[in-house]
RNA sequence: GGUCCUGUGGCCGAGUGGCUAGGCUGAGCUCUGCAAAAGCUCCUACUGCGGUUCGAAUCCGCACGGGACCUCCA
């Protein structure tokens, strides 16, 4: 069950049969968000992304260790290495401690990962935690002849590196290609290649986070919290690495060069990287003005949405998207998943409730092995919900006694239902069960059972007016020829 | 400018060289007191021009369009 699965690696560019350094286990890592700012829906896109993965993985049996960092020091405003980092920025902005702003940013990306139905990693640890570490590896880095220090900060020298490894080759490109996309060396710019970036960066008097180290006071560079805490919690060689497009040419391939630097290994088998999510066809981001926040899209309360959508509505279209390509938001494409989403529940719901025959006009065990073809491929969720839609067909086919179905069949459908709509797509029913909805939930009864009696007695007119009531107030009846059913509108 | 991805029916979105994904929308039918739901049927596309092939949406070339990265970014 574990031997056919294929992923995309980033690294050859191509799709690979899936080997773990240890059978029956993944070491997983994933670059999480920096947390200076509210997290926004393309960030919640590649999150999503690596949840199905990590649910698929968990599916086929592996015992996986997921790895998801924070982001909250050291990741500085522009490419100059110099000044404050975003965090101190926006303290400042918010007359706050920066650990604040990273305590308020980081409940609040727990808060969307939570209503998205995301599973939590397995560990999810904090740069700041690991300074330590880091201090470490930018040792052995710098005695191993791969970094400098000028004046208290730490460079990776980039054309040392590349003389005895590959620097480009996520990206595909050579050292002297690089070098000419690269601007200038300034004048007061103390490195010494255009393309070295810092490890360690020393803290100026105005400086808010920073710590000792053998260099003197400053602060990691962003590039190396996550060599230092992927080796330590996954080892120094592990299966896969993930993260957003836009982190491949610069954020993992130093990554690369610090691991492989330190420990003359290749630190990942396998990379994958995660398309953007655009609106209207370009990148959602906030500087284009054309990002909203996950709270924004579930309410409604922002100019670019019609109305708002409900969590598991969002999760359901970004699952419709292979998580490789580009997905373009649209109001319109969004309540076109709305719909498809509550037929979908709509018909797991049915299942419970319906009627078995001594043969089977449908193979289910086919279209189960189709849903993990789907997956294996890469996981390809478009297919996967293509094949759960199919069987939606056969369970209301069924439900309308227009096909029929065995028992047998209808234990291994019920399970292929559950298994991959809610344990591997992380979907999940809507209705909540509080005690107000209880509550609800009991008068609706009664109500139908009044409108029961008056529709026995032929008194449509009271019964439609009935209807017609609940309809004010966003309730909906259905009248199916196993009684009536109620529904509340979205 | 460089590296790379991409162009599918009204919309979204899969796609292994040949056996018409799927969802949403629209039209018709069945069911139904009506309505809704559900089912069935229909609307059968692949940017353009060449090439390879018995056969291409799928491979190759060119053109045009869109996007990403090369600067912080999931």
């Amino acid at each position: 069950m574990q031997d056919n699965l294929i992923i995309y690696n980033t690294l050859s560019r191509t799709k690979e049969k899936f080997t773990p350094i240890i059978p029956g286990r993944v070491g997983l890592y994933v670059c999480g968000p920096t947390v200076y700012s509210d997290v926004h829906l393309g960030n919640c896109r590649t999150f999503i992304s690596f949840d199905l993965i990590y649910r698929y993985l968990l599916f086929l049996g592996f015992k996986v260790r997921y790895v998801r960092n924070i982001t909250d020091a050291g990741h500085l405003e522009g490419d100059r290495d110099e000044g404050d980092d975003k965090f101190a920025k926006k303290a400042k902005l918010e007359q706050l401690e920066p650990m604040e702003i990273v305590q308020k940013y980081t409940v609040g990306f727990h808060d969307v990962m939570r209503a998205v139905n995301a599973l939590p990693p397995s560990i999810e640890p904090t740069a700041t935690g690991h300074i330590c570490e880091q201090i470490e590896m930018i040792k052995i880095i710098i005695e191993k002849g791969y970094a400098y220090v000028k004046n208290g900060t730490v460079y990776f020298d980039v054309e040392k590196y590349n003389k005895e490894f590959l620097y480009g080759q996520l990206t595909n490109r050579k050292l002297d290609e690089l070098l000419e996309g690269t601007r200038e060396l300034s004048g007061q710019d103390e490195k010494n290649g255009r393309l070295d970036f810092a490890l360690w960066i020393a803290a100026k008097p105005e400086t808010l986070m920073k710590w000792p180290s053998p260099w003197g006071y400053g602060f990691p560079g962003w590039h190396i919290e996550c060599s230092a805490m992927s080796s330590k919690y996954l080892g120094e060689a592990f299966d896969i690495h993930g993260g957003g497009m836009d982190l491949q040419a610069t954020h993992h391939t130093n990554e690369i060069a610090q691991s492989q630097a330190c420990n003359h290994k290749a630190p990942v088998n396998y990379w994958m990287h995660t398309n953007m999510l655009t609106m209207n066809g370009v990148r959602m981001a906030k500087s284009a003005g054309n990002g909203f926040t996950p709270g924004e899209l579930f309410s409604g309360d922002h100019p670019l949405l019609d109305k708002g959508y409900s969590p598991m509505a969002v999760r359901f279209f970004m699952m419709q998207t292979h998580y490789r390509s580009t997905l373009d938001f649209s109001n319109e494409a969004l309540q076109a998943s709305e719909k498809g989403f509550a037929r979908l529940m709509a018909s797991i719901k049915r299942l419970d409730n319906l009627k078995t025959s001594s043969t089977s006009t449908s193979n289910i065990k086919e279209l189960e092995q189709d849903c993990i073809n789907a997956m294996n491929d890469d996981f390809n969720s478009p297919i996967l919900i293509a094949k759960l839609f199919e069987c939606s067909r056969i369970i209301n086919s069924v439900n309308d006694e227009k096909e029929t179905i065995t028992a047998d069949d209808l234990v291994i459908l019920k399970k292929l239902m559950h298994d991959f709509a809610f344990d591997v797509m992380g979907l999940k029913s809507e209705i909540s069960n509080s005690s107000s909805d209880k509550a609800l939930q009991g008068v609706m009864e009664v109500i139908l059972e009044i409108r029961k009696d008056v529709k026995a007695k032929k008194d449509f007119a009271a019964s439609d007016k009935l209807r017609d009531y609940l309809n004010k107030i966003k309730i909906t009846i259905k009248d199916t020829k196993d009684g009536a059913t109620w529904s509340i509108q979205e």
